[in-house]
DNA sequence: GTCTATAGCTTGATAGAC
DNA sequence: GTCTATCAAGCTATAGAC
């Protein structure tokens, strides 16, 4: 019976309940008086803790973005030249279709939580470029050793394309499982992973592969 | 010199600063004393012609979903079982891309509200699936007729990754411009367009095509 | 339809006792 | 490290004069 929410330090009690209402109600949706509320604390501890709101969000952030990127360049790094594009896009974004469905229950809010960021422009820079770019270099280099007769800014497009269809399967937002009437749910990221690496594999073929390289 | 924000009426005024606000602050990270503000009207007159907040923002949302709904529509309607899946995603995805390009400046608010609604689920059906799930249900009628061996499932799959694609075009975060070195431009949607039709085109039949109907 | 003024509440942040 | 108490500022919404 350990483990529970009650057993866990102040810190980690902020920063799960800061999760799952940043998630749900965007950075100026929530107060920290509803944190706090939620985490079981006193107000004045988040401050004491975290300094300003701002930093609070950016810890929860921070939080499991070094695990996501380094689970995913462990799996990029086994790939070379020779392998498929299927294989790259797999490598890509397997890491946080494992957590979000095996990793325990944060990573789901988690997701919720990088999908609002990544389309809001004040945290393109200080949270999405910042984290995650030095990642998406790595897997356009190898897009490029694996379809090597790409132009440069083809391959750009095609990620361009890949982290929208990626970014909208992290927030479940259910609305295709209303759209297709209980026929797709979009919790199961296993299926949707299925669907979606032939469906982008495809669609970098089909603007990156310019024929056999002369 | 006609027609300068100077000569709107006060509702023209007060929605065209919400566009702008809301575009870029979301919902809650805009007050209503900021948006009068930026109108050059007085605080009281967003609630005499608005009412709550809430009914303001949706009045911003609405505006132009008409507008964009309608045009989709009729490029769809000119399309049947004869037509290719270009033709039918070009025809889902052009009007925006026109309207952002060439329809006035509020339309590049517009995308950026958009996506940021898109992914937040506390707008998901209130917003999304009542303004646009009926033209997605049409062009999605369509992608069954011109690939008629298609899973219905998998016909919302593709539809789901096509959403997204589509609207992390519309954020318009300038991510990509970073990350390629300024070879992409997040702003020419015109050579986004030209990329994302062909993407999802080989995307739709990798995962819906499966050969010959029987 | 527009203005001033304000009620009633919530916010982030902190000071100071323990 | 935690608690109580509070400050100054901001918020939405409205009442009432013009």
């Amino acid at each position: 019976m350990a483990n529970t929410e009650n057993e866990l330090s102040t810190q980690d009690r902020i920063l799960n309940a800061s999760e799952n209402l940043f998630a749900e109600f965007g950075f100026d949706g929530v107060s920290l008086r509803k944190i706090t509320q939620a985490a079981g604390v006193e107000l004045a501890l988040a401050n004491y803790h975290f300094g300003p709101k701002t930093n609070l969000f950016l810890a929860v952030v921070r939080r499991r973005a070094d695990e996501l990127n380094e689970a995913r360049t462990r799996a990029l790094c086994e790939l070379d030249a020779s392998s498929s594009i299927e294989q790259l896009i797999d490598a890509f974004t397997r890491p946080f279709t494992e957590k979000s469905m095996r990793g325990g229950p944060g990573w789901k809010s988690y997701g919720r939580l990088i999908a609002q960021i990544a389309n809001s422009p004040r945290w393109t820079e200080v949270v999405m470029a910042s984290q995650f770019d030095p990642v998406a270099r790595l897997f356009i280099d190898k897009v490029k050793l694996v379809l090597p007769s790409s132009a440069e800014r083809d391959v750009y497009w095609a990620f361009h394309f890949l982290l929208g269809a990626m970014i909208t399967t992290f927030a479940e937002t259910g609305r295709i499982d209303q759209l297709s009437e209980g026929r797709c749910r979009s919790s199961d990221l296993d299926v949707i992973h299925a669907k979606m690496v032939p469906f982008l594999a495809a669609g970098f073929r089909a603007i990156c592969d310019n024929g056999p390289t002369r």
